[in-house]
DNA sequence: CTGCATCCCGTACGATACTG
DNA sequence: CAGTATCGTACGGGATGCAG
């Protein structure tokens, strides 16, 4: 079952894991509720200023399905839902650091040369 | 062929480096050639045995466009053209290694469901 | 062997309006 | 406030054929 990383199955863990976590807000909305701790819907939808209602939710839906962050609604008037990260999402914030970080380099080069 | 980095406002660099290692074969790409230091492209297309020549040599490209692959063609023939990791690429290896573990773990999980 | 050109399609994503 | 619902579109990606 278990097999090594040079000959891939169907189920390689490289593509597995980015197809978790490759959509266009994902990587953002796990490094954010990691920064805040905590985030109401509303606020995320702020901080990710070019998103639009049906791809927010769409995409914590899918989150939430894969067991990467929780949605916590407070049954009060007005709505209130807030959004965590689980332990298997917090288990990815190093790697999306250290992504970031990679980032900021690029972009400092690119900067530099023009 | 227009580098569509250029439109690249600074979002985030999360965003930004998502952007660069999220298409659909790149983090496997980045982790064969890390894997086997250097592949010919019929052994890439080989071990990525579900992708199409059109999105292989269009991957390839961005690839080597943004400078995280080392493309090298031998003037023979038949013809011969080797790719490899830049160092800006080999930095990435690190982090996709973690994913990969973590995209492990998961699948791991999932079959102690089922 | 290593690609490029063309045609085609599904779905990821966007815009807008509406609701409990 | 936190979403649905609906419609429309652009682009990622597949299949096939051809070329140096």
């Amino acid at each position: 079952m278990e097999n090594k990383s040079e000959i891939c199955l169907p189920t390689c863990s490289v593509d597995y894991a980015f197809k978790r976590i490759g959509g266009k807000y994902k990587g953002r909305i796990l490094w954010y509720l990691h920064d805040h701790k905590t985030l109401r819907y509303g606020a995320l939808k702020r901080i990710l200023y070019d998103v639009t209602t049906k791809m927010l939710t769409q995409t914590l839906r899918e989150l939430e399905t894969d067991n990467l962050i929780i949605r916590k609604v407070y049954h009060e008037v007005p709505p209130k839902v807030e959004y965590s990260l689980t332990e298997t999402g917090g288990e990815l914030i190093p790697f999306i650091d250290h992504l970031r970080q990679w980032g900021d380099r690029q972009i400092e080069k690119e900067n530099r040369k023009l």
